[in-house]
RNA sequence: GCGGGAGUAACUCAGUUGGUAGAGUGCAACCUUGCCAAGGUUGAUGUCGCGGGUUCGAAUCCCGUCUCCCGCUCCA
């Protein structure tokens, strides 16, 4: 076997700790797995809901910005009118000789121009095309007709399209032999395109039957789209303000891979910011510069970081940034921040009949709003916490694993710990440790050296370790160990609790 | 979905031509220790991923299947 990589033997180290020490168990485990599902288990879960809190509030502190817990569920005419429904869904096609699947579209615009030439040809002048109307043909006559209108990407798209709607005419393609597998070249060896459609189905009622059919939503967006104006009321905000909310989101992908990061159940921290039109791209960068900070404030150094424009843009937007964060195996997306035009909530008037355009008191008209999206994943976040914090580092000729987290996500905050069990150590540490237990994340350790208790916190990312010793017992002082530089303060127990409520608290 | 690798204790992994399941670490208890995982004693933990098959007998051979990792593919 060929030797793994420093970076896949780094993944496997975290996903180990993590399933040892009790972040992130595999789902069913016990039953051999789900395929792309996991559990957070005791520190993951109060570690993601960490992230969770220092996110919500950075968002909701500001007085112009609302939270929101929408409902998974919602009106299938949503998904129709936020163009998942028809853009959600990839037609495929598959080679029946060699297996591979090709997207139809990349089938499409990666085969020479010439044969491409010869579909459209073939498609103008074929008299066995009786399904296609000549409203289906023109688009492809203007391209071929003006050479100015020749737009190859255009063309693809269209030609996609068409052949998603009507399959038959892909089968005609070939068996003419106007099209062959790109993969091995063996002819007449694709099959009809297939509609992939990346959201869950699920039915609404007991009874499964047509008509009834409903999707776990694939983005929390619309939620917060649908009840724009119910937000704005109850709350009296004028624009622009946004929407926050976080909430689990559902993709049927088809591969699922690297750990936390690419899921079918995944949960996502968003903020829709609602503006008017001509202040749009002023937002959009201000949103993005303090996206950018704000995982540098929860502890993500910025040399981890990227910003990646997007080259193409999805349907819905105008201007598109990636905010990728290092992971072992490459640079990947944990957050997007994106101008949704007014697309989304335009379409939701056309699709409800509902109006949801604001009033400018200023100048006298009505106008819908222009969105900036913040979209962060939250387990993605997570993830690149750990993967972040994770840090092998040598202290004299040991090893010492240390997870560096910043103390507010931190999952256990301090712990206490008797430097040895005897003349009342014990005793003391319970009772400290009694008195922090209702402001803070603790844990008490009383078993073994006092050296391997610090080294285990250390490992699940503790950033303080409190020791009672025997000094303690004289004057009530107790020492606090700092994770990261292993250095030691002394201070009176009675300022224990202030000092470390000061040093977790979440970044604003 | 295709191709490659893997799955044995909580973790990392041994396990010979098929013959009662192993190590290290960790964990628990007690002792020792008195500030950075290394001492002593004792102890617990296994559907050998799952399901079939071959066999007197399967962790081991065969078939199927699930999961993880890698590469394609996919990721509006």
């Amino acid at each position: 076997m060929a030797q793994q990589s420093a970076s896949v033997q780094l993944l496997e180290k975290i996903v180990s700790l993590a399933k040892r020490r009790g972040f992130v168990f595999q789902s069913s485990e016990i039953y051999g797995g789900l395929n792309g599902c996991w559990d957070y288990g005791p520190l993951g879960v109060e570690m993601l809901r960490n992230v969770k809190e220092a996110w919500w509030r950075a968002m909701t502190s500001r007085s112009d910005i609302e939270g929101l817990d929408a409902s998974i569920l919602m009106h299938p005419k949503v998904w129709e009118a936020s163009g998942h429904v028809q853009n959600f869904s990839d037609p495929m096609v598959d080679c029946k000789s060699c297996k591979a699947r090709f997207r139809l579209d990349h089938l499409f615009s990666e085969m020479s121009e010439k044969k491409f030439n010869n579909i459209l040809k073939f498609l103008l002048s074929d008299i066995r095309l009786t399904s296609l109307s000549p409203d289906d043909l023109a688009p492809i006559s203007l391209f071929t007709v003006d050479p100015l209108l020749f737009d190859h990407a255009k063309q693809v798209d269209y030609l996609s399209q068409l052949m998603d709607q009507k399959p038959e005419i892909f089968d005609l393609i070939v068996t003419d032999d106007l099209v062959n597998c790109p993969n091995c070249g063996t002819k007449k060896s694709l099959t009809s395109p297939r509609n992939f459609n990346l959201m869950f189905e699920t039915y609404i009622g007991p009874v499964k039957e047509a008509g009834n059919e409903i999707y776990l939503r694939p983005e929390t967006a619309q939620g917060i789209f649908v009840n724009v104006l119910n937000v704005m009321q109850a709350s009296r905000q004028k624009l622009p303000f946004g929407i926050a909310q976080i909430g689990k989101a559902f993709r049927n992908e088809i591969n699922t891979k690297n750990f936390l990061f690419r899921t079918r159940e995944f949960e996502q921290m968003e903020m829709q910011f609602f503006v008017k039109e001509g202040t749009d791209e002023k937002f959009y960068e201000e949103w993005r510069d303090r996206r950018f900070a704000w995982w540098q404030a929860i502890g993500i150094p910025k040399e981890r970081l990227h910003l990646k424009p997007h080259e193409k843009l999805a349907h819905y937007a105008k201007a598109a940034i990636d905010i990728e964060f290092e992971f072992p195996f490459g640079f990947g997306e944990i957050e997007g921040i994106h101008n949704r035009t007014n697309f989304d909530l335009t379409r939701h008037e056309e699709f409800s009949g509902k109006s949801l355009s604001v009033h400018d008191e200023e100048k006298k008209e009505k106008k819908v709003p222009f969105v900036i999206e913040t979209s962060a994943g939250a387990s993605r976040g997570f993830m690149a916490l750990l993967c972040n914090g994770y840090e092998e580092e040598k202290v004299g000729d040991e090893v010492r694993t240390v997870m560096r987290l910043h103390p507010a996500i931190a999952p256990v905050k301090a712990a206490i710990l008797p430097l040895v069990n005897k003349d009342g150590m014990q005793e003391i540490s319970e009772k400290l440790e009694q008195d922090l237990r209702g402001s803070m994340k603790t844990f008490y350790d009383d078993s073994g050296a006092v050296g391997r208790r610090y080294r285990r916190q250390d490992e699940i990312g503790t950033p303080f370790g409190v020791t009672i010793d025997s000094d303690t017992l004289n004057d009530q002082t107790v020492t606090i160990r700092e994770r990261d530089s292993m250095q030691q303060i002394r201070l009176p127990i009675d300022n224990v609790k202030g000092y470390l409520l000061e040093r977790i608290g979440f970044p604003v």
